[in-house]
RNA sequence: GCCCUCGUAGCUUAAUGGACAGAGCAACUGCUUGCGGAGCAGUAGGUUGUGCGUUCGAAUCGCACCGAGGGUACCA
C-alpha cells in the first residue's frame, strides 16, 4: 500500500549510506510499535553490528543511533510522502500523515471489498486432505476440529493466493463396517435411515460393537467378513446401500459446516492397488514377507541406516489383509496421478505423526520425487473435562448432532432475547449461525498444537473472545450503515485529528493482507482468529467513544466510510474461520 | 529406553534476534446508562519451566535438565 514511499526513502537512504561507504546495506522495514500514529521503522542495528563484526571498535546501540541521526539530517525535509521522522534507540522512525494515511486505507478496503486481504494468484496448486471420517460410524467433537481446521486452512490458502484442492478420505470397508452389517441383518433388517442419518447409523455400530463381545456373534462377524472378502452379491449390495446412507448423513453435517469437498477419495477404491503396491515393494526387496509367520514390513531404519528414527513400518497383516499404510501409499500416488500438486497436506491428528513420517520416508525410498511436497499438518486433540478423552468405545464422545442442537437451542434463546420481533425462521437462521460460529471459534482460536478441552459452557459463551462478539460487531456496523439510509459517501478529503479509537481500528484493518500471508505459510487460522477478535474489540470501542450518524458533516462521511471498511474486515477475517457473519442478530 | 510436540499472568494469546514482555477473558475497586446491554475509568497479576551457552543484544537460536501430552511391528 506504501510501495511508493517505501522505494522512495530507501534509494535516500542507500546514496546516504555509500557516501560513508556503507555498501550492500540491506534496509528492513518494520511496524512501529507505538499505537497512535503510522509509520515505518528502520532499525540501524543491523549494520552497526555488521561494522563491528568487520573489526571496528563501536558500541553497537551508540552506533545505531548515531547513524539513525545522520540519516535524519541528510534526509532534511525531503520525505517524499512521510509528514516527519525521528531517531530514537537506534530506530528511524518515518510518520505518516494521519490524515493520508487513514484515507489510503479506507479507501483501499473499500475497493477491494471482499478481495481486500487476499493475494494474486500464485499458480500453485495444494490439495487438502481433511476430515477423513468412516462410515457406519458416528461423528463427534473429536472429528469436528480437524473439519473446521482443514476448512480454515483452505479459506485462507484459497486467500493467500493458491489454487486448493479440497479432499475427503471416507474409511467405507474394514471390520467396522462388516460389524454394522451384521448387526443391520440381525436386528434391524429392512429398517431405513432415521432423519439424523450419522446417528441413527452410530446406534446400529454402538450396539453391534457390545454384541461383538459375545464370542458366538463374532464368529458370525467373522463369517460376514468372509462373504464380503469373497464379493458376496448380495452383501456388496448392502454395503453400496448402506454406505450411501452414511456419505448422505455426512453431507448433512458438511451442509451445516459450511463445507464441501472437490474430490472423495475412497479405502475401497485404492485398496487393490495397495495389495499391488505390496507385491512391488517385496519383489524389489525394500520390504520383507514374513508371512504366514509375520506380517509384511519395511525397515525404514535398516534401509536409511538410522537408529530409532523411522522404526519398523507394517505395510500388510500376517492374513494379507490390508492395514492403513497398504492404502495410504497408492493413495498418495493417485492424488498425483490425478493433479499437479505443488503441495499434499493431510489434516491428521498429531497421534499419527510418525505413521506418517513413515509413509512420507517410504515413498521417497521409493523414488517418487514429489514425496517431498507432502505435509503432515498435526493438530492435538479435544478432551472432555476431567482429562477424558474422546473414545467412541468408552462412550465417551459428544456427539455433533447433539453439540448443534444444545448450542442452537442457547444461541436462539439469545437471539430471541435481544429481538423478538424477528420470524422465528430467522430466529432459527441466526441461532444457528451463531452456534456454529462459536464452536468453530472455540476450536480455532487455539494453537494447532495445543489440546483443545471442551466444555459446554466455554464454547458457548457468547460474551469475551468468542464468535458471537465479532459477529455482533458485523451487526452493528451494519445497523448503522442502514440507518445512515444512504449510499456510501464518497471518498473526500479525511480530517486531519482522528480519535484514538479510530486509529486503532485502522491500524488493525491494514494488517489483514499479511496476517493472512502468515497464516497461509504456517498453517494457522489462529492468527485470523486473533486479528478478528482485536478488530471487532477496536470497532467496539470506536463505537462506544465516536458518534457517526449525529457527527459533523465532514466527520460523519469519514467514518460512515470507515465503518463500512470495518465490516468488510471483519467479515473477511470470518469468512475466512469458515463463520457466517449474519446481518441482524 | 528411544523419538516427536509443547512450556509466556488463573485461561487464550502477542512480540518472527533489537525500543518498556503487549492484549483480551476471568478477578477486584469505583462510576455511568443505551446511534442495539452493557459501557467507562482504575487496581492487581510475569525472575517468559530451570540452568548454561552463542551474541553488542535472547521469550525468540543451541545444549542439558525438569514438567505435560503423544508415539514406539500386524490399532486407527
Amino acid at each position: 500500500m506504501f510501495a511508493t514511499e517505501k522505494t522512495f526513502i530507501e534509494s535516500k537512504i542507500k546514496t546516504y549510506l555509500q557516501s560513508l561507504e556503507i555498501e550492500h546495506a540491506s534496509i528492513e522495514f518494520r511496524q512501529i510499535p507505538f499505537s497512535g500514529e503510522w509509520g515505518l521503522a528502520v532499525p540501524l542495528f543491523p549494520l552497526a553490528a555488521a561494522e563491528a563484526r568487520a573489526g571496528k571498535k563501536i558500541n553497537v546501540p551508540q552506533r545505531a543511533q548515531e547513524l539513525a541521526e545522520g540519516i535524519k539530517t541528510y534526509l532534511g525535509d525531503d520525505l517524499g510522502g512521510f509528514s516527519h521522522v525521528e531517531a530514537v534507540n537506534g530506530y528511524l522512525n518515518l510518520y505518516f500523515s494521519t490524515s493520508t494515511y487513514a484515507q489510503r486505507v479506507i479507501d483501499t478496503v473499500l475497493e477491494q471489498g471482499a478481495h481486500y486481504g487476499c493475494h494474486p494468484d500464485r499458480g500453485e496448486t495444494v490439495m487438502v486432505e481433511y476430515s477423513q471420517p468412516n462410515t457406519h460410524k458416528a461423528f463427534h467433537v473429536g472429528h469436528l476440529r480437524n473439519v473446521i481446521l482443514g476448512g480454515s486452512i483452505c479459506r485462507i490458502l484459497e486467500c493467500a493466493g493458491y489454487e486448493v484442492i479440497r479432499a475427503n478420505y471416507l474409511g467405507d470397508i474394514g471390520l467396522h463396517v462388516i460389524k454394522w452389517m451384521w448387526n443391520y441383518l440381525k436386528n434391524h433388517d429392512g429398517e431405513t435411515p432415521a432423519e439424523d442419518h450419522t446417528h441413527w447409523m452410530n446406534q446400529i455400530y454402538a450396539e453391534a460393537d457390545r454384541l461383538f463381545q459375545v464370542p458366538e456373534n463374532e464368529a458370525e462377524v467373522r463369517a460376514l467378513y468372509a462373504r464380503w472378502n469373497q464379493r458376496d452379491p448380495e452383501i456388496l449390495a448392502l454395503w453400496e446401500k448402506t454406505r450411501a446412507w452414511s456419505l448422505a448423513g455426512f453431507d448433512q453435517i458438511y451442509n451445516q459446516l459450511d463445507e464441501h469437498f472437490d474430490r472423495l477419495y475412497y479405502e475401497s477404491e485404492v485398496e487393490t492397488a495397495g495389495a499391488e503396491l505390496v507385491e512391488s515393494l517385496i519383489a524389489s526387496g525394500l520390504a520383507q514377507d514374513e508371512r504366514p509367520e509375520g506380517p509384511v514390513i519395511m525397515d525404514l531404519d535398516q534401509i536409511l541406516g538410522t537408529e530409532g528414527e523411522y522404526r519398523v513400518l507394517v505395510v500388510l497383516r500376517s492374513d494379507s489383509s490390508s492395514l492403513y499404510a497398504t492404502k495410504d501409499l497408492p493413495l498418495a500416488i493417485k492424488k498425483f496421478e490425478d493433479y499437479q500438486l505443488d503441495k499434499s497436506i493431510y489434516v491428521i491428528d498429531v497421534r499419527q505423526s510418525l505413521y506418517l513420517k513413515q509413509i512420507f520416508k517410504t515413498l521417497e525410498i521409493m523414488g517418487f520425487e514429489w514425496a517431498d511436497k507432502l505435509y503432515h499438518l498435526a493438530y492435538e486433540l479435544v478432551n472432555l473435562p476431567g482429562n477424558v478423552t474422546m473414545a467412541s468405545r468408552e462412550g465417551t464422545v459428544v456427539l455433533f448432532d447433539d453439540l448443534v442442537r444444545e448450542a442452537t437451542r442457547r444461541a436462539k434463546a439469545i437471539v430471541e432475547e435481544k429481538n423478538p420481533e424477528l420470524t422465528e425462521t430467522t430466529k432459527q437462521e441466526i441461532g444457528e449461525a451463531v452456534a456454529l460460529g462459536a464452536i468453530k471459534y472455540t476450536m480455532l482460536s487455539r494453537d494447532n498444537t495445543k489440546m483443545v478441552t471442551f466444555d459446554w459452557d466455554a464454547a458457548l459463551d457468547f460474551n469475551g473472545q468468542a464468535a458471537p462478539y465479532i459477529q455482533y460487531a458485523h451487526v452493528r456496523a451494519g445497523s448503522i450503515l442502514r440507518k445512515a439510509g444512504q449510499a456510501l459517501p464518497e471518498p473526500t478529503v479525511y480530517p486531519d485529528e482522528l480519535h484514538k479509537t479510530e486509529v486503532d481500528l485502522i491500524e488493525l484493518m491494514t494488517r489483514l493482507p499479511a496476517e493472512v500471508y502468515r497464516a497461509a505459510e504456517e498453517y494457522r487460522p489462529l492468527i485470523i482468529a486473533s486479528l478478528s477478535f482485536e478488530v471487532a474489540r477496536a470497532f467496539n470501542d470506536f463505537y462506544n467513544s465516536c458518534q457517526v450518524l449525529n457527527a459533523a458533516p465532514g466527520i460523519r462521511e469519514f467514518r460512515l466510510r470507515l465503518v463500512a471498511a470495518a465490516q468488510q474486515v471483519l467479515a473477511s477475517c470470518l469468512r475466512l474461520l469458515g463463520i457466517k457473519a449474519p446481518s441482524v442478530m
